[in-house]
RNA sequence: GGGGAGGUUCCCGAGCGGUCAAAGGGGGCAGACUGUAAAUCUGUUGCUUCGGCUUCGAAGGUUCGAAUCCUUCUCUCCCCA
């Protein structure tokens, strides 16, 4: 079997390594426990929390061990890694609920059921620390000197740093301690920016486990090579819960990626062999346009399943193709009753209705601007209404702008 | 605890008694161009029964009139202890 470092090299999972040939050794010797840690802070992962999960996966498929740990206690806290703000604190109880939110989203990914793969929550061991202990037996190993010298540190030190978010090092590194003493975990990988918190946890297991060797392992942050955040639209970030962002809109997502990003995504977020995944990125023009449907087709599968992914391909077919044809089951819609229409209704109403335009002034622009069209045709008339006539086959197909559909159901 | 600077529309940031729904930028939306891409250009960007209505940390007050002045409260940042 090749070595699992390789693996996550050629698929871009790979920034840096704390002990490249060591890990490259133990990864060929057997099989390593490592883990990643998930902040239990939303209800649902969103497409920028994925790419640790892949590299998990694919980590698993290559007969390792993995430990999602799931930061219970530290949520409560905040990771100051990156982050410009301090972070909303937030109850145990909110935790635990969005803890059961993300299990099976992490589920899609990694096989926990056949498998000795572990799911696990730092509020075990964090939640009923005693302060001196935790002081005497874990912090005296931390010098303050030198995690001011850490860049996710230093940052904070212009903008103010409190001293909670100061002590997410030692809770880190304690969390990366436990693990080994309890599961023999010897790995820890995560984005880049939890470089210096690896790094800490390490260096902790080495003190007091007297010299035993951990390793660290980091990924790239993956950004989008248009400058806008990974996973965040215009609505905000891109859920895996399809009750908050659609399958439609996850399928969209992914249909809409630049160009420039095709050959990266297909690497990072699908499993496609890597070949495939480097031709189907070099496409050019409109053979990269139908690798754009194939890359959101593989996401969409893999993480809402075939049936859906099928849905809201092909209402997605159906809407950009003229309307005609096609299933339109995965659109976004609503269901009115013909008796509404029988009076006909003002168009601003009904756009402001549907999730297409948040209010009437927005529905007004929008229509004067001649971006509102009824069943494939403009409509630009602010005091036109709709009615009977525009209901086709039972339906009438709304559209905003060149790619926002809603479908009205009519009974 | 003492002193200072501030909280403005999605964000940054002007405004400092009327001409302010509030400059400018970013972002968003729409149009043109396209490939459901990027870049570019143009328009637009509080709500509305189109009469008005509600916004400038919160509550009061002064004024014909306040985002702009006064009082109290609250939050943030900085300096000193």
């Amino acid at each position: 079997m090749r070595n699992a470092l390789d693996i996550l090299k050629e698929r871009g999972f790979f920034k840096q390594c704390t002990d490249e040939e060591g890990l490259r050794k133990k990864f060929d010797e057997g099989q390593v426990t490592f883990y990643a840690g998930f902040d239990p802070t939303g209800p649902s992962l969103h497409i920028g929390h994925l790419v640790p999960v892949y590299a998990m996966a694919h980590l698993q498929k290559a007969g390792h061990k993995p430990i999602c740990l799931m930061g219970g206690g530290t949520a409560r806290i905040g990771d100051p890694s990156g982050k410009t703000e301090m972070r909303k604190m937030i109850s145990y109880e909110e935790i635990g609920r969005n803890i059961e939110g993300q299990k099976p989203q992490l589920a899609k990914l990694i096989d926990f059921e056949g498998s000795d793969a572990i799911l696990a929550n730092n509020a075990d061991w964090l939640a009923d620390l005693n302060y001196i202990d935790f002081l005497r037996d874990i912090g005296r190993h931390f010098s303050v000197n030198r995690m001011l010298t850490f860049e996710a540190y230093k940052q904070r030190l212009e903008r103010g740093l409190s001293f909670i978010e100061f002590n997410y090092q030692l809770l880190q590194s304690y969390d990366f301690l436990e693990l080994n003493r309890r599961f023999g975990c010897t790995l820890q990988i995560g984005g880049d920016d939890q470089w210096g918190n690896i790094v800490a946890g390490m260096e902790l297991i080495r003190r007091m486990e007297d010299g035993v060797e951990s390793f660290g392992l980091t990924f790239p942050l993956i950004a989008r090579s248009d400058g806008k955040k990974m996973g965040k639209t215009e609505k905000g970030a891109v859920f895996l819960n399809p009750e908050m962002t659609s399958v439609y809109d996850f399928y969209q997502y992914w249909r809409n990626v630049p160009d420039a990003d095709v050959e990266k995504f297909f690497l990072t977020f699908t499993f496609l062999p890597v070949e495939e995944c480097k031709e189907l990125g070099a496409a050019k023009d409109q053979a990269i346009n139908e690798s754009k449907e194939r890359l959101a087709y593989e996401v969409t599968k893999l993480l809402h399943g075939e049936e859906e992914a099928e849905k809201a391909r092909a209402a997605a077919k159906a809407a950009f193709s003229g309307g005609a044809g096609g299933d339109k089951e995965g659109m976004p819609s609503c269901e009115m009753s013909a008796a509404d229409f029988e009076q006909g209704i003002n168009v601003l109403d009904l756009f402001a209705s549907t999730e297409l335009c948040a209010s009437k002034s927005e529905a007004r622009r929008l229509v004067s601007q001649n971006g509102a069209a009824v069943n494939g045709e403009k409509f630009s008339d602010v005091d036109g209404l709709i009615n009977a006539s525009h209901v086709q086959e039972g339906e009438i197909i709304l559209k905003a702008g060149k790619k926002r559909f809603f479908r009205i159901i009519v009974k």
